[in-house]
DNA sequence: GGTCGCTCCGCCATG
DNA sequence: CGGAGCGACC
């Protein structure tokens, strides 16, 4: 417990100095404003940090200096990251850089730190220290539960709808009791603000908080209860902050308060790379800085010292198009490097081979695919991108896709242990109740339903007295009361038993394990597999509660570094990322920028929109590839598209253009694009118009049955290739990670035509399938 | 009570 | 186009 850097009264040990004489090492390291950031260590200091300045080694090496100095012992810093990833790098780089342990310095997100902030006194709100944390799909669950008891149509009214601006009220430290009229008036006539309290008396009831009450909770309890604030204050008395920008209004307030004793608070960020506003991040707070804490100084950090000078004088140029920002300079030593290419293809099929087509190009040249990003606007354009991929056999991996927890069989695996922690999680016993199945119908659980109201208990125990009574039918009876003794004496195991072994057993017990096993379905192993390692993950914590919450906040998907992969991901996942080599596709209007930001917010969406172009760009170190189709697929429906707005608005200078549009869609001057080979070329003859998009989806999907003719007469176009032999033969039986079960119906060198049963007709590189039996 | 197949709607980004 | 959700049918 001693080293658990969130627990209040600890005893501490004092602060010393680990010095030597003269200056420590690292020290030299830095340019002058970096220097002065990390020496500025009393007072309030706002960093602002272009791109690509180094401020991850500023807030690194602050932290250090801060031990370092003697001026704050471990245990006396607060530092909070964007991501847990950051969290854990930050602390292993202080580690290594005044080569002593941090135990006891807390650090983490938002959401982290105050979570476990609030276990302490989660009391004060009613809830209990054990409280789940419930996500999305949850909270949603529950919303829905309110509108059908209010009678309120789930249809005009949608619980997701609710739920945002639920979410939105948190971010803004609005509670139920404080919600206006007007703001009632955005859900349901009026009703939101009685739908909010009924909201937050049954998280209270099934001792559950959302994302948003981690924060608000303490926001909450700290205004209430000024002797729990100063003894936050005086614990923590060196607050650091990273991407500033991105905070809402509620952290907002968290941080003043925390900070408004001491002022020893330092926030880095960078306004031209807000891009969180959507989701209630207030880039005035940034702005109003220097006036909420008085006597600040402002750093800024302006030596550029990623990218090469065309992408830096790109990337400045767009983002000099913004109205609204407080205006820095960056610069670099760098040498110019290559422009930025500019590039116009057909449509989302010729995108995805030409960038794969310079991803093998590059890769020849020796370049890591480690340093190659492709960075999207919005998830669904990685679909393209990974079937190209998939068919030319060239590994990648995708960030930011469905998280370890949401996946199915790991939300029903940690349901089960929330019935076995927290009897009375309601929304967890539903989860399970029927999974496997159980012969649990929706009258028992209708009759569970009604009983437990009417009692006022939780679902658990009215079923346990249901199961002691006449009510239910015989066979229901039997179920029930076995599914209640399992939950028994899983419980009274808890205490006993190590937790690891204790969620082996409940796995296999409740049969849960048994059903994927005896599941024929082409992910089965694959959901077995992500058990065993959530089984393994639990070793690492001490108790249940503490592995649960690790999994809703901080569990992120393994990842081997030393595999070499492109990365796929959507530019706000790309935000404090470099690469040596980005592109960016879907440059059209309406994609990016996104028309709904545009409808939605405007001007200050469509500057948000740009400010994201410019994350984009300042990702890259070395080469930046634009890209825009003249025709996407959108809906199954096809659209013509006009070139984004950004490209016209980068530097002349700075970027080359180039096409694969010659004269009027006519062919093309790309040697790539003679190569027919693999591709679905036929289309590129085809013209849709204007007028002819809807029915184009279906012509594109007839022509696909003449590929193989154009095949066929593709290959003479490459003679010399040698074809490399592959062990598989037509008529074999195959699986696929991604698309499951198929037969060969062609093999052609290590290419495979596998028509698959749920998927269809595919043509993949032989290595990503297995021979199955049958 | 479970499964199949149809309809409807969505795709902007998240802890 | 693809997944979620719902109603009809086994």
């Amino acid at each position: 417990m001693a080293s658990d850097p969130f627990e209040l009264g600890m005893v501490e040990a004092p602060a010393t100095p680990i010095a030597g004489v003269g200056e420590p090492p690292y020290m030299s390291e830095l340019n002058r404003a970096q220097r002065e950031a990390v020496e500025a260590m009393d007072g309030p200091v706002l960093v602002l940090a272009g791109a690509g300045t180094g401020k991850t080694r500023v807030l690194i090496t602050r932290l250090a200096h801060l031990i370092w100095t003697g001026r704050a012992s471990p245990g006396e810093i607060l530092a909070v990251t964007f991501t847990n990833r950051a969290a854990r790098v930050m602390s292993q780089r202080v580690e290594k850089l005044i080569d002593r342990p941090v135990a006891g310095m807390a650090v983490g997100t938002f959401h982290s730190i105050s979570a476990r902030f609030l276990r302490q006194h989660a009391e004060l709100v009613g809830l209990a220290s054990n409280f789940t944390i419930l996500d999305t799909d949850d909270q949603i669950r529950m919303l829905k539960q309110i509108l059908e008891l209010q009678n309120i149509d789930n249809k005009r009214w949608p619980a997701k709808v609710l739920a945002g601006l639920i979410d939105r009220w948190k971010n803004r430290a609005i509670t139920a009791d404080e919600l206006s009229k007007n703001e009632a008036y955005l859900f349901a006539d009026g009703q939101a603000k009685k739908l909010y309290k009924m909201y937050q008396e049954r998280l209270k009831a099934v001792n559950a908080a959302d994302f948003g009450d981690l924060l608000l909770h303490m926001v909450t309890i700290f205004r209430a209860h000024p002797d729990i604030l100063a003894s936050y204050q005086n614990r923590f008395r060196y607050l650091l902050v990273d991407e500033y920008q991105d905070t809402n209004l509620t952290q907002y307030f968290w941080l003043r308060l925390l900070a408004q004793k001491n002022k020893n608070i330092c926030c880095v960020g960078d306004d031209d790379q807000s891009i969180y506003g959507w989701r209630g991040a207030e880039v005035g707070n940034i702005l109003k800085f220097e006036k909420d804490y008085e006597g600040a100084r402002v750093i800024r950090l302006e030596q550029n010292y990623r990218s090469t000078g065309y992408i830096l004088g790109a990337a400045s140029g767009l983002i000099d198009a913004n109205k609204s920002r407080l205006g820095k300079t960056l610069w670099t030593e760098a040498p110019d490097g290559d422009k930025i290419i500019i590039e116009a293809v057909w449509d989302g099929k010729e995108e995805a081979r030409l960038v794969s087509d310079n991803i093998e190009s590059a890769q020849r040249a020796g370049q890591s695919m480690n340093e190659m990003a492709v960075l999207v606007r919005a998830g669904f354009q990685t679909r393209e991108f990974e079937d190209r991929f998939i068919t030319l056999g060239l590994p990648y991996r995708v960030i930011g896709g469905p998280r370890f927890y949401e996946r199915r069989e790991i939300r029903d695996a940690i349901a089960y242990l929330r019935v076995v922690a927290q009897p009375r999680d309601d929304l967890a016993f539903e989860r399970i109740i029927n999974v496997p199945k159980r012969g649990i119908g929706t009258v028992t659980l209708q009759r569970i339903y009604q009983f437990a109201r009417r009692a006022q208990i939780s679902l658990t125990e009215a079923a346990g007295r249901l199961a002691e009574s006449d009510e239910l039918g015989a066979r229901a009876r039997t179920v029930i009361a076995g599914l209640i003794g399992d939950f028994d004496r899983w419980r009274a195991l808890l205490k006993t038993m190590p937790h690891m072994e204790l969620i082996e057993t409940v796995l296999e017990e409740s049969g849960y394990v048994e059903m994927w096993q005896r599941d024929k379905a082409p992910d089965a192993p694959g959901r077995l597999e992500n058990l065993a390692e959530l089984v393994r993950a639990t070793g690492e914590f001490e108790n249940i509660e503490g592995f649960l919450e690790h999994i809703s906040l901080v569990m992120e998907n393994e990842e081997q570094k030393n595999v070499h992969k492109v990365t796929i991901m959507t530019l706000h996942a790309a935000k404090g990322l470099e690469f040596d080599m980005i592109f960016l596709p879907g440059w059209e209007e309406g994609i990016f920028p996104n028309q709904r930001a545009l409808d939605e917010t405007g001007l200050s969406g469509l500057e948000e929109e740009r400010r994201l172009a410019y994350v984009g760009l300042t990702r890259a170190k070395k080469k930046g590839h634009i890209i825009y189709a003249a025709n996407r697929l959108v809906f199954g429906q096809w659209q013509s598209s006009i070139p984004s707005r950004f490209i016209d608005e980068l530097p002349e200078d700075c970027i080359e253009r180039r096409t694969n549009l010659s004269g009027a869609w006519g062919g093309s001057r790309d040697p790539h694009d003679q190569d027919l080979e693999w591709s679905e070329k036929p289309q590129s003859s085809y013209r849709p118009g204007w007028s002819q998009r809807a029915k184009l989806g279906k012509t594109l999907a007839e022509k696909r049955g003449q590929r193989l003719t154009i095949d066929g007469s593709a290959r003479r176009l490459r003679p010399n290739r040698p074809k490399p032999l592959s062990q598989f033969s037509v008529g074999e039986r195959v699986f696929h990670d991604k698309f499951g079960y198929g037969m060969i119906e062609d093999v052609d060198g290590d290419k495979l035509t596998v028509d698959f049963e749920t998927s269809g007709q595919k043509r993949i590189v032989d290595s990503f399938v297995e021979r199955v039996e049958g």
